[in-house]
RNA sequence: GGCCCCAUCGACUAGUGGCCUAGGUCGUAGCCCUCUCAAGGCUAAAACACGAGUUCGAAUCUCGUUGGGGCUACCA
């Protein structure tokens, strides 16, 4: 069969909440050993907790993966030709093969539910791709606190199938050649082998992730702070940087040359799927850093072309209440050119460029009154000299505000900062008279003018 | 409790017996640059959990200890 040796990924959540960070950590594995080895992408959803499911967290969850870039060959959406994604619509052939099992006598009914015979003396070690050889016996399968043998559930009393046991129908008739799941799956993998050798099917491979863990080496939860991806999103991180950060839990690029020098860890996802390899997968659980996710961003918002940076931005500015409007696209993205590498995130750079979109935000944080009545005299002299340069370039600026402080024997220091207050309200801002540029002369004196410094 | 997994700087990791007086990245500290803050450049501190063994030689192999994590649901 051509197919044998295509691969076959997928993604399997539980529509019972937002695509988690530990989910789209997942998907983005499988994502990437599918891209990398032109294999296909499959999302299945996972619905047969009735109670917890819901189709807006569906339909929130594919958002999720859709923001981050992890698009999917065949889904409940899109459909293919092993359908329905959808457990819940998959009913018949859970019973179907439950059914074969019981007329073979390796499963029984108990009440409404039905329950697989698990056998002792079984020897049910796997070979994972990342974890290497995994030992177990079928005889560890016990009830808690006793030696008691438990079967597996496989159909529920409402007629549902248990995760152990649909996980394993779907991923052989959906023909999955790679199981790439979280690593808390490890000890149920021994359980679906038992199923697979019931029904007569061929395990496909397994390869396990390691878990990701937050500060205090906890499993990940809200405790954490930002747990959803959409979090991420709202606090201004781009897709491109909450993939590039997820990617290197768990792996890292080959290192390159005979040097022994790490690979670049700032990549797109194109490059990642280039270089993926299962097999350099690590198995110690990691440990989210805020701090390399902000400089990972803030590497990708440095790389942006303009126009995209304005795109990332603009949505906080409006959030912020500024007249976006009243100004030129190209304008404000040159306006976030200037402020290139300051702010980590996209909300930060919104918040730290406000005076560019309006003069408002500078009089509601700056009203003046730490300027001393004696100091102002000077100060005015100082910008009329300013405005009196005929070429109003940073530079021709600069060069004015230089010759005229040293011929005064005063330092920049003290008339830049004034005007850095002025304009922006703020005692940080790029070069300022790049700043006075961009803004315009007449923006410029309108500040001034409002301080009594024109 | 039982079973399974894991263990390199604060964090992410490179490393598969000699190339390791352990490399990179984030973060931290210092210096340079400088109208501020970033950015950028340079430098520094910072790790093989512990104990046995195997070996001429161990971060790398084996065993044990300790410490984490996961599973042990008619949740997924």
């Amino acid at each position: 069969m051509a197919d044998k040796d295509i691969v076959r990924v997928r993604f399997a959540p539980s529509p019972t909440g937002a695509l988690h960070i530990g989910g789209g950590h997942t998907a983005l594995f499988n994502w990437l050993w599918a891209r990398h080895t032109g294999g296909k992408f499959i999302l299945r959803i996972e619905d047969t907790d009735l109670v917890r499911s819901t189709k807006e967290y569906e339909q929130t969850i594919m958002d999720g993966m859709t923001w981050l870039g992890l698009d999917w060959d065949e889904g409940p959406d899109k459909g293919g030709d092993y359908g329905p994604y959808r457990q819940s619509e998959r009913l018949d052939l859970y019973r179907k093969y439950a059914r074969q099992l019981m007329d073979e006598g390796k499963a029984y009914r108990d009440g409404e539910a039905v329950l697989f015979k698990v056998e002792p003396g079984q020897d049910v070690s796997f070979d994972d791709k990342v974890y290497g050889r995994v030992e177990v016996m079928s005889d560890a399968l016990k009830e808690r606190d006793s030696d008691k043998l438990k079967d597996i559930v496989i159909i529920k009393s409402d007629g549902m199938p248990t995760y152990n046991y649909a996980v394993v129908v779907d991923d052989h008739l959906m023909a999955i050649s790679h199981v790439i799941r979280g690593e808390d799956h490890i000890s149920n993998t021994p359980k679906q082998i038992l199923l697979y050798r019931a029904l007569g099917w061929d395990v496909p491979v397994f390869a396990h992730l390691p878990m990701i863990l937050g500060k205090d080496k906890k499993k990940l939860s809200k405790r954490h702070g930002a747990t959803s991806v959409y979090e991420y999103r709202d606090m201004g991180y781009m897709p491109d940087s909450v993939f590039n950060f997820l990617a290197l839990l768990g792996w890292s690029p080959q290192s390159r040359g005979e040097s022994g020098q790490a690979g670049d860890e700032i990549f797109t996802r194109d490059e990642a799927a280039r270089l993926f390899e299962l097999s350099r997968v690590t198995r110690k659980p990691a440990v989210l850093d805020p701090d390399k996710m902000n400089f990972i961003n803030q590497e990708h918002l440095k790389r942006l072309d303009p126009m995209t940076r304005l795109a990332m931005v603009r949505p906080f500015w409006e959030e912020m209440g500024l007249p976006v409007r009243n100004h030129e696209d190209a304008w404000l993205a040159e306006a976030l050119t200037l402020m290139a590498g300051r702010g980590r995130t996209a909300r930060e750079m919104a918040e730290f460029s406000d005076y560019f979109v309006a003069f408002e935000p500078v009089k509601a944080r700056w009203d003046g009154s730490d300027i001393s009545e004696d100091r102002k005299p000077g100060l005015r002299e100082f910008f009329a000299a300013l405005f009196n340069v005929p070429e109003w370039t940073p530079d021709a600026l600069e060069a004015c505000a230089r010759a005229w402080t040293e011929e005064r024997g005063v330092k920049m220091k003290d008339y830049a900062m004034p005007l850095r207050f002025v304009l922006t309200g703020m005692k940080v801002s790029p070069g300022i008279f790049e700043v006075a540029v961009h803004l315009g002369r007449d923006e410029v004196k309108r500040r001034l003018e409002h301080y009594g410094l024109a």
